[in-house]
DNA sequence: AGTCCCAATGGTACTGCTATCACCGATGCA
DNA sequence: TGCATCGGTGATAGCAGTACCATTGGGACT
């Protein structure tokens, strides 16, 4: 049975975490504020003992101790609801381990509105925001940022601005891999469903497609290519279009998940079998790709890490621009990786 | 010129109150505090000293030397993302306003990998635990917690259990207004399609469905009725089922959203017009209910609500025991809503 | 008058964390 | 080879309150 000291007995604490590892106090405090004079190795037995003990800094400590507690923005519209939710895990975990406020703001889809929340995030004095997709996207919003001065991190934004830090995947590669995918299964013809022109992400994912067509000796021309716009509903249409080519492709790509599952229902109501008479890829494996079935073949993008990240460079932004930082803000990218369901298989 | 000691400190400490006043700083802190023992004369040089000066107390110290800080523990399996999330943010913002500490602790489906997750938290320490869906219902989790005496609360459950706080929404009254609702556009013959028969909310929504007919002339027994188990691949033959029928439903009513999906994808298959031939209802309002077309109609429980209910409640029910409290743990509902989408309208 | 008791107050230790400085071994440089 | 420097780490001393116990003095009681 564990004895507790005199008084309010309560969760783990700093010193438990450096017993733990083997280090001092002072230590832990170092690596859990990012501090840059720690040893890799000594970092990371911190990390392990933290993890082990689910330790949390408490913040009354910290403030009374003189630290500043930072408190940063998350800034959300309508992105997939499943991305955020994933998102916003990762973020919060982050942000409750280095003992940071995170303030989760949800925005709407017109420019004022946006603009609205944004403004209501500074006044409530944060010194950061974070921007996941579709927001990170949205010049109104990164200027109006720009000029208040705070930092920012986009996140799975194709093509960041200069001001800002941003973690992604890369899109292009990617694509480019599913699209191998594809063509090594044997598929000749493979139809593609683009996403929303504003993102930039979607021209990456295109280009990642027909790269790996031309390299795999077809003509990219060639390949049938129908606009859409990352929601199921263009998903239909555009599914609509090619399966209606006298020449049908054998597979179809699709630039997000939502759309692949418009593609699939629409398969279903030509009585088309999926994946023998077509094979279906998504993009971003969020929730639905793993609850309809045939579950969906796709691209997971480490959504959770891409949270804990945004918060993680977005606390360094902060400090960096404090301390007078010069240069141009971090970028990182992480790894995605493809996940092969039931939607893809070799052609009749 | 007042000379400042090593750190940054500002602003009026207890200490300068305590000397201006000719006290000891304790007494000030018990004239802060309203406590009985002390002297009106003492207690009217105090407060004269804290005007004088200004003061304020530091919320961070208080929080620090004062209140116990709780810890509660938050164990999930692997329920819809978006529910977690949502609940999540309910939770954390509940408990970081209250100033507790909450540890979130993932657990696979197996009832040996929970237990472990369980024995885990219960280690580290925590006061109580919150458990979501479908973690509520597990016999094995809450005899766990039952014999080690922890606090707990239920969400979202069914029955609960004697010994344990829960927050719901009353499931029977929700079906039973969503049945009323396709009563009232019009539909006669109604198809259910019943949820997983070892979690209590799938009979509780049934019964809610059947009364809703009784009560509206119809024969309950004569309704079709078939079983399903909360996937989406249960869906799928569910309806092929019902819409076989000689005397085909103009509408189904699934006991949850992924299952509506199904109906959806499986009346599109057999050419039907959803919602013209074809209306269908969900239960939950998760994600895939918004994103597949027509959007669903379902019923929404307020998740965040949920969360911040859930935590709150667990405090109190620790402090209830702690403070030897007897009786029952409380009970809380919460207002669901009837969200109207694309997959309801009169029968044709 | 002596004892007891209790209200009023003070002293000390402690909350969990970090600022500050001291320390130590390893490197850089003359 | 000797000395300065520097990166990594630890010891100590608070931060601003409150819990807990000790102390005191004046009434109530015997």
């Amino acid at each position: 049975m564990e004895k507790r000291r005199g008084r309010s007995s309560q969760g783990v604490t700093i010193r438990e975490v450096a017993a733990r590892a083997g280090v001092s106090p002072m230590t832990v405090s170092r690596v859990i504020n990012n501090e840059n004079n720690v040893t890799p190795a000594t970092s990371a037995a911190v990390m392990a003992a933290i993890q082990e003990l689910k330790y949390t800094p408490n913040p009354a400590a910290r403030r009374l101790a003189g630290s500043e507690t930072f408190r940063i923005g998350l800034l959300y519209s309508n992105p997939s609801v499943a991305f955020l939710s994933e998102f916003l895990l990762g973020a919060l975990d982050e942000s409750s381990k280095t003992g940071h406020q995170l303030v989760v703001e949800k925005c709407g889809a017109t420019a004022a509105t946006e603009k609205a929340a944004l403004q209501k995030l500074l006044q409530s004095g944060v010194d950061g925001v974070v921007l996941p997709p579709p927001l990170c996207e949205a010049k109104s919003i990164l200027a109006e940022i720009a000029k208040s001065g705070v930092a920012a991190v986009a996140v799975a934004a194709g093509q960041p601005g200069p001001d800002v830090a941003t973690v992604r995947i890369d899109n292009y590669k990617a694509a480019h891999r599913m699209t191998q995918h594809l063509l090594s299964l044997g598929h000749r013809t493979i139809g593609f469903i683009k996403g929303h022109p504003n993102q930039t992400v979607s021209d990456q994912r295109l280009h990642g497609f027909l790269d790996a067509l031309g390299e795999a000796g077809l003509d990219p021309k060639a390949a049938p290519v129908e606009q859409g716009y990352f929601n199921y509903r263009s998903g239909l249409a555009a599914a609509d279009k090619l399966l209606a080519l006298k020449d049908r492709p054998t597979a179809i790509f699709a630039a997000n998940d939502d759309m692949a599952a418009a593609v699939l229902a629409t398969a279903h109501r030509l009585g088309l079998n999926v994946p023998v008479d077509l094979s279906i890829a998504g993009f971003d494996d969020t929730l639905i790709a793993g609850t309809i079935w045939p579950a969906l073949t796709t691209v997971r993008q480490p959504i959770a890490a891409m949270g804990r990240a945004a918060v993680s460079m977005l606390l360094d932004e902060v400090k960096r621009r404090r301390g007078g930082g010069t240069g141009a803000p971090a970028q990182q990218l992480l790894r995605h990786t493809l996940v092969e369901r039931e939607s893809t298989a070799a052609p009749a």
